[in-house]
DNA sequence: TCATATTCAGAGTTCTTTATCCTAAATTAG
DNA sequence: CTAATTTAGGATAAAGAACTCTGAATATGA
């Protein structure tokens, strides 16, 4: 089981900060994303093919060819992208799976689910992907 | 797409929470359970099942049969619920989806989630049923 | 120019989760 | 004892997520 987001979100995440590293307008190649980090190939693909169709990539085929960000590091957030995979179910939905989720008819945890959405939130927004990309400590981003 | 919790342990939290308002020991039937809940019969009847293989639960066949508690709410709290039918992985997970989740290589989010880990947890296991169902707000208990 | 190697595009497949169906076994009430 | 009711459990179907295969586009260099 994956966690808040899917398995195709984590990818996508992962992918789109790897690609903050590199120099504006580089393009980089599914096969260097998938083997630096550790995605199967084929899915990555479809991934970035998808984040391409939605305006967050731009891609380019043939020799030489690959993905990059379609604007710069510094306007985008891992919000956009989870926005742009998953959707913005965890800002709206109940935690117990109720539903509806407002203070109308709240469950026992809402107020409390309502602070750590709100954290959640922030914590997808309050830096840009380029700021992101530098605080990973992991040896994938080499 | 669920968040953090499967459908499964969504409905498994609800019929939990809700069999916690009835009298110790009372029996308490799949139709009333997926009838106020609005839960698929059938599905429910097989998650209730699995938690009673679980020791959570206690069942008995037969009219005037069904389901309760199998030890009093007040020593059953969300996370065992949690713990039951989806594991402990939320709080050992990257929430990223990186393979590893640890002080050593953090992600660029590892200390903010790590608060947020720690909040949904306490969420999970700061108060027993019995007051978690309580405080429901839901007309789907009465 | 044109063959060839490289890369993305998109359809197709497999696996898991969710949901349904059906029959058997247990239990109660009459 | 019989009929009605309820859980137990296997089998199956539908939906969605995860992953794979094949083909189209493009740059390069012989
Ligand atoms: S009603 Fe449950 S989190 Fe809002
Ligand atoms: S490494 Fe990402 S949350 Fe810990």
């Amino acid at each position: 089981m994956s966690l808040i987001f899917s398995r195709q979100c984590e990818y996508a995440l992962q992918a789109v900060t790897y690609l903050a590293l590199k120099p504006e307008g580089e393009m980089t190649s599914i096969k260097e994303l998938a083997k630096k980090l550790g995605i199967p190939y084929h899915f990555l693909g479809k991934i970035l093919q998808d984040l391409s169709y939605k305006g967050l990539l731009a891609s380019q085929k043939g020799p030489t060819g690959g993905f990059r960000l379609a604007m710069p590091a510094k306007d985008i957030t891992l919000f956009h992208v989870v926005e742009a995979v998953d959707g913005v179910g965890f800002t709206k939905n109940c935690v117990l799976g109720f539903p509806e989720c407002s203070g109308q008819n709240p469950c026992a945890v809402h107020e409390k689910w309502a602070g750590l959405r709100d954290g959640i939130y922030s914590m997808l927004v309050s830096k840009n992907i380029a700021q992101v990309a530098r605080e990973m400590r992991k040896p994938e981003y080499v």
